[in-house]
This record gives structure tokens, C-alpha cells and sequence, in this order.
DNA sequence: CGTACACTTGAGATAAGTCAATTAAGGTGG
DNA sequence: CCACCTTAATTGACTTATCTCAAGTGTACG
């Protein structure tokens, strides 16, 4: 299993950081930005299916994804996996190490991905200098926790077609939003990331997916699920999608 | 159904609180009380059965519980309810509606539940000028994404078996730390509300929970689960427990 | 004394899991 | 350039977990 290894630290400027001009993010006042960029250490690169941080790790970093998809998991003894959430750019993470000091679950890059590395130790400081980061910090745990609370209703509640339809949704509506497709609508996941985020086995997953192929709502490509119709996928599933309006990051 | 009532507003000074003199809960200095005290706009108590907080509602109030159990729960469009989690004293409630303009699910009492309310609009004073507060706010939502997470793990991969008895070891701890049971070790909750905690059918959960009590590791009583055997259920699950150390609340 | 609600239980139906074998694509080393 | 390996996706057959339906018990309460 790889680990997480920069590759190089070139340090983007937070003023050009690629990810503010988009009109998912809120804007940022001179002095955010500047206390940001301080607060930034620098930039790590990491390969797809490294490990960006471990469970039960201490004394992790705080990170801001820059580009790329990652996931965040945890794992029974016996190995059993269940994804929790997917990580793209303008995620928060390793929030809950910094704050309560231990990991407690694990977050690997499904892309090759870009992070922004924060100073663990300069987050009081952000709290006592920039209430108005702190409050964002404090909105991005509870949009986390938000999604949490639809995926946690999912796979409680929903029938396998059903979750596997809002689970495709959902990557689609939020990646749209970052304007992360170039081209294509590709979302790059596995059947078996698919099946461990959904509860179910790989078997099951598959025949669920070809159903909603069958309906021409996606198309299964090398590596990837191509999504043809987002309304469709949000029908089936009965998921109205997130609330709209701008978000803030760090 | 019933929705909250104040049947009374006595209001009880945070420097007199029950809470803050357990173990489990952080100390406060004199500073932050009185903040506190001033943020506290007064006291809620509402039924068993009553819904505290309801979907899509705007502006809602920022809870702490005082006393009682509660759970926060989603519902699909055709009457499918899954339990989020649940809300026993020193939880904080509301905060998604508040930090974020609408609440995504309800909240309801289980037994008679006593609520602090606070002030909305003094949330930003709070993070303008107690950032130890605020870091403690974002703390305990840090705590929630912990506790979902678990969950998460618990419907997707644990067996029906484990999850119960994972469910009934989370609630026995976290009420034991906070020293609910006076006498008997019972927990204050309907087959139906544990059928809709694991995503299970009620009669399965009914016969999965009769497995449980043939190991001894629980009793069923009249309106409540009692625990004969924490350890064991830990151990049916395969769940280490929650980490230890004093917590936050408002 | 009747009604409501929670809990039980058995039996048959259905969803999902497991096992096993196959195909296809990409990567590697000779 | 080809033989070989690995990984991901696919499919069929069978087993198991869980759901649904339906009926019955017990207790609390008006």
C-alpha cells in the first residue's frame, strides 16, 4: 500500500489559488486571504491510491484538497471497508485529528491529488484573529455532517437502486459544481468503491448499476462511471440535491 | 403529533448548571459562563413524543439539552424514517439550521426533555469574542461527524447482530458518562426506534434483539432496553468504544 | 371493559450475499 | 511484439438474510 509522499512543494499563492475564482466559493476579504496564505505551510502531491492520512494516526495534518478525488473510510478488524464520503477540491481534512487529536478514520487518493498543507498549531490562532474563519471552519464540519445525515438515511432507508442512483447523483451534482468535468461526465470510482460506499456487496452492485444503465441514466467507461442523465438519477432516487447558494473554504 | 411547548421558562443559571459539575464535561472559566449566561435566553421543556426541530424550518432556535433523551431523524416522501442519532444533555441542537438557514432533519423528545435556548443572532458575538467557545462549537460538530461516521460503518458493514448491539453499547456509554441511570441500567426507547437506528424492519430487529437477550447481554422491559452487559456488546459489535476525555458544551 | 400501542411469532416472499467461472483491458518483462 | 499477470467488470446458480404479511399476546389507560 502506498503512502502519502510529496513529490515536489511548489507553494501557489493563495491570491491565485485556482479554486477561489469559482462561483461555488464565497469571496474572501484581503486580510482572510492574507492570514490564509501564512497559515498555509505549503503544497503536497500524492498518487492515486495513496493514503493520505491513517486511522487512528495522531498529530495529523489539516488539509484543503486543491484538485483531485479522494475518499474518506473506515475498516472493521476482518477488513470490511465503508466509505463515508468522497473528497474533492475545497474539502477540509483531517479536521477531526486536529481538533480531538486522533484520526479516526482514513482518507486515500482515488486520483492523483494536490493539498494544501496547514499549520496544525496555527489553528488557534486563526480562531482567536478570524472569527469569520472560524465560523466557516465551523460550516464546513456541519455540511459534513449534513451529508453524513443523507447517506446515513441511504443506506438505511433506500433500496439498492435507489442508493446507488443517489450516490452517482450526488458525486455528479457536487463535481459539477467544481467544474471538475472536461468534456466528459466521467466520475473516477470503481464498482467496488461504489459497493463499499452503498453497503453492498460488489455482485449486487453490479447488477443494480447495469439496471440503471439499462435506463440510460449511466454508462459504465473504463475506470469510470460516465453520467448521462442527472435529473433522472435524482428521480430515481427520490433526492431533491443540496441546497444551492456559495460555500465557503479555507 | 405533538410539537414543543414551553410549559414553563424558569431559567437556570449557567453558573448553577447540573451539568457542569460532572466529570465528563470540560471546566469553564468565569469569563465564559458569563457569556454563556447572557447567550442563554431561556428554557424550553417539552413532552415525550413532542418534535422539537422539523425539517426545511427556517430560522430556528440554537438548543442545548439540559436533560431527557431526544433523536434526530430524516424521512423520505413516503414515510421511510431513519434515525440519525441521538440527543442526550450537553448535545447541541439546531446548529445546521443555524449556521446554515435550513434544517435537513427534525428532532424529537423521547421522555421529557428540558432545552437552554439561546439567541440566534449572538452566535457571530460568540465567535467574535470567545473564540475558546467557538473552537468549542466546532469541536462538538467535529464530535457528530465522529459519531456519524460510526454509524455509517455500522449500517453498511456491520451483520444486523452487531448493529444492535453496537447501538446499544453507543447509547449505554454515552448515557452512563453523563449518569442517566438512577438504578436500573434502561435505556428509554422503542423496538421501533432501534428498527429505525439500524435500517432494519421491525420484526427483524425484534428477533435480533431476542438473540441478544438468549446471550444475556440484555433484557427487554416494559418501554425500554436493559442492559445487563456493556463489555459484551462492545465485544458482539466489535466496537472499541468512544475515546475518553472531558467535552465541550455550551 | 374496550381500545391503543408495543412486543411476539410463524410462514412464505424477496433482496442481497457468496461462490465460481469468464471476459476484457492494461502493464510488464523477455 | 508476444506471453503472462493483474485488476475490474460481468454473469449464472445457489444460499442466506431480511422483509412482508398476518395473527396473537400483554399491558396501560380512559
Amino acid at each position: 500500500m502506498a503512502t502519502a509522499k510529496p513529490t515536489h512543494s511548489f507553494k501557489t499563492p493563495c491570491e491565485q489559488c485556482p479554486l477561489r475564482p469559482l462561483p461555488h466559493f464565497r469571496e474572501f476579504s484581503r486580510e482572510e486571504l492574507e492570514f490564509v496564505s501564512k497559515f498555509k505551510r505549503g503544497e503536497l502531491a500524492v498518487d492515486a491510491g495513496a493514503t493520505i492520512l491513517v486511522e487512528a494516526a495522531h498529530s495529523a495534518h489539516l488539509f484543503t484538497v486543491l484538485s483531485g478525488w479522494g475518499f474518506r473510510y473506515k475498516m472493521l478488524e476482518d477488513g470490511r471497508r465503508q466509505i463515508l464520503n468522497y473528497v474533492m477540491p475545497g474539502d477540509l481534512i483531517g479536521l477531526q485529528g486536529t481538533i480531538m487529536g486522533e484520526m479516526q478514520h482514513s482518507v486515500e487518493a482515488l486520483s492523483p491529488v494536490t493539498l494544501c498543507v496547514f499549520e496544525r498549531d496555527k489553528l488557534m490562532t486563526l480562531y482567536n484573529r478570524h472569527p469569520s474563519l472560524a465560523f466557516d471552519i465551523t460550516w464546513i464540519a456541519a455540511q459534513e455532517e449534513r451529508i453524513l445525515d443523507e447517506h446515513l438515511l441511504s443506506i438505511g432507508r433506500r433500496t439498492a437502486l435507489e442508493r446507488a442512483a443517489y450516490l452517482i447523483a450526488f458525486l455528479f451534482e457536487r463535481a459539477r459544481k467544481l467544474s471538475l468535468f472536461n468534456g466528459g461526465n466521467v466520475i473516477p470510482i470503481t464498482q467496488q468503491h461504489i459497493a463499499d460506499t452503498l453497503g453492498l456487496s460488489i455482485v449486487h452492485t453490479n447488477k443494480t448499476l447495469k439496471k440503471l444503465a439499462g435506463r440510460n441514466l449511466i454508462r459504465w467507461q473504463e475506470r469510470g462511471c460516465d453520467v448521462l442523465d442527472g435529473e433522472g438519477l435524482m428521480q430515481v432516487a427520490g433526492w431533491e440535491g443540496m441546497l444551492e447558494g456559495k460555500r465557503p473554504f479555507i
